[in-house]
DNA sequence: GGAAATCTACTCGGATACCGCGTGTCCGAGTTATGGTGG
DNA sequence: CCACCATAACTCGGACACGCGGTATCCGAGTAGATTTCC
């Protein structure tokens, strides 16, 4: 199993195509906005499984929900001051890369109790993995999601962001009027 | 979970003992050395997980292990040969960080089969994961066995590798003899 | 007294049990727009 | 024409089932030194 989950590459997919929604056509102001349904389905991800992750989004104040018909999500804050380390902490939480147990106390020749000496600081070994995954988290806070949006619009052609539009907006479209058939 | 798992941790402080041991009293010769239980119950960490790690270890070519009676294990290599890195290696594998499910090819308008620009190339936030991941791996490979035995024998008083030294002597002598009493 | 047999301690490898956690699903509650109904 | 109500669509939150993999243990096999036995 990984150390980054599954659930942080569904969120920064859906929140890709969020962030290309609102430098695509400007700020939608509150409605209209894709579901976490719409985004789940859209990449074919559990859509159930996605609507949980976007709760944690929420609450870690990445983006805004808006609730009953016609609701949905938007970011919160631009693009680009949102990172790749602010959705792995949003998700995954403080999850130690490393889990110390202080093999260091339990040295026989101690007889049940340390001495100070043994006990004070960090570990050595646990400092190590602790630069570690301060180098992991340092180059997760250099890229956001306008940099991956980007390197996204790079490759793809310009049909396929109207393509996406048009299904989004297709959804959203539809979403009552399917009733009334 | 962690990802750097507790075998590593274990494998870690057993290694830390042996590489004193060598630089202690200059290379033993092949007999005397400390088996992996007396590595194990030294620092009250179950011996037959411990057992295996070792084995993992020697397949890399960090150890060389000595069998039959008055066996044991002692480094293959100088201890500032040997990194952290090394020994995550050799214990938990080639475990990635992030595994990448493409999610980028199951996109909704394309209907099923995905053009070449979208699967070509590593996914963005796959290569995100990569430079992450081999940053952590820098800053392992960057300490080795020896600076963390210098760490340790920093804080340590003298007398503590004279107990441990003691301690494990009295394990390999005794090792036979007991069976006499 | 020396050589062979035996015993013991150790590593090696496979098989297996346990269990926490990530993944995924289901369901009820609360919220908001839409469409219909009655005054 | 307006207020009210039912309905549908959506988010929110808790509860729960499932399965994988890390942790740990057990046991048999192979190896080598120490001890005993036998000639």
């Amino acid at each position: 199993m990984a150390h980054v989950s599954t659930g942080v590459e569904y969120a920064l997919h859906c929140l890709l195509f969020i962030a290309d929604e609102r430098q695509g056509n400007g700020a939608r102001d509150g409605r209209g906005q894709p579901g976490t349904r719409d985004l789940a389905e859209l990449q074919g991800v559990p859509a159930e499984f996605t609507a949980k992750l976007f709760t944690k989004l929420q609450k870690a104040g990445l983006v805004e929900t808006v609730e009953g018909a016609h609701g949905g999500v938007r970011l919160a804050r631009p693009a680009d001051s949102i990172t790749v380390d602010d959705v792995v902490l949003a998700i995954d939480g403080e999850r130690a890369l490393f889990e110390c147990r202080e093999i260091r106390a339990r040295c026989a020749v101690f007889g049940g109790d340390a001495p100070g000496w043994a006990t004070s600081g960090t570990c050595g070994i646990h400092a190590v993995m602790l630069r570690a995954h301060e180098a992991m988290r340092r180059e997760m806070q250099a890229t956001t999601l306008a940099d991956l949006s980007l390197g996204l619009s790079r490759k793809a052609p310009a049909s396929y962001g109207r393509d996406v539009d048009d299904w989004l907006e297709d959804r959203t479209a539809n979403r009552i009027r399917k009733s009334q058939a």
